[in-house]
DNA sequence: AATTTTATATATCAATTTGATACATACCTA
DNA sequence: TAGGTATGTATCAAATTGATATATAAAATT
């Protein structure tokens, strides 16, 4: 009987304890703040979320609304902080890395120097939109002041996202232009 | 009957583009020259190259090695290049994205600033390492000459793993000292 | 000289995870 | 009033992983 991974099961964990959660708000919290870090899809929230009730990892609460459907809202329980730690403890490990447009680029030399050179354009303004929105969110907690760890800790994962779409707009910038050079 | 994406078809595809491969070439480029490009287990590169011979899209053929297995190396087919460039002139769409290291680290709000420090220290180490191949890589296909349109892509591939990491170091650098400054 | 580790190679499969869809309520707008 | 969007939970076939099995031979270690 080996024993597999299962990370979802950690970041929930980990989402859980900053504020009780339901699967909707995990989604969404995953698709707005973090959707460059970690994305989940719904069949897998819902029966991780129903998977901490059986282990005692979590409690569900359910909660009404005017207007909406009923929330589940899920919070951790000190035995689901207990296995949060443990994951935490635990040293980093690579896993699998996807990056569909590296992928295409490196297969795309037998189109035209120009396809290429648009085909970085319409990913290059994919980025500009979203350093936007780190530059904004760093420059507000710049602004409201970091007080403890968590937001120092918040500030950071942002700031790495900040930099590294930033090192990617310029890398963007020069292989458009080196696509257009060579061309020549 | 809905119809499921499969990108792994398409990135195999891709490599058998750039030449004859058995499954265990693939496995390997993609640890050696594409490991923060993208991964693939066995248990999908085998079953792929099956289903490739019985939809006709490569060809294989048995190499008898001195004092080695057997390779079977697959070869693209006309129809196969054709469903490769089909995908290639898709848009590129994101897809999921999971990076262990950021999520612990926003998780990580209870433990103390050093500890955080020397996670970052660790992580640090692994990135310095990495930059040092890619350093290498793009000075070695500087000098070596850019010819053709194959060459300058695997060179903008490498420059943006290069920018890319030379970036979060920086990152890690600047967090490490914002860690222990905070802790005073 | 015998043993262990490493590299080459194909293969399988339970567990994990995705992508798509279903269902229901309510607001907005064309 | 029809369509689009947002809030919500739920399911499941298909895609993908991570671990392991099997086999041969070179290289390193004991």
């Amino acid at each position: 009987m080996p024993r597999r991974k299962n990370q979802s099961r950690y970041v929930l964990l980990g989402l859980l304890d900053m504020r009780p959660m339901s699967g909707y708000d995990i989604k969404k919290i995953l698709e707005f703040s973090f959707s460059d870090i970690w994305s989940e899809s719904y069949g897998n929230i819902y029966p991780t979320l129903k998977a901490f009730l059986k282990d005692g990892l979590a409690e569900e609460k359910r909660v009404h609304q005017e207007g909406k459907p009923d929330r589940i809202v899920y919070s951790i329980t000190p035995k689901g902080k207990k296995e949060l730690t443990a994951w935490l403890k635990k040293p980093y490990e690579k896993r699998r890395v996807r990056d569909e447009f590296l992928m295409k680029l490196l297969f795309g030399y037998s189109l035209s120097r120009e396809d290429n050179a648009r085909l970085m354009e319409s990913y290059l303004t994919l980025l500009r939109e979203r350093v936007i929105w780190y530059r904004e969110s760093t420059e507000a907690l710049e602004k409201q002041g970091i007080t403890d760890q968590k937001d120092l800790l918040e500030y950071l994962a942002l700031l790495q996202g900040k930099m590294v779409q930033e090192a990617k707009i310029r890398w963007c910038e020069k292989s458009i232009s080196m696509l257009r050079e060579f061309g020549q």
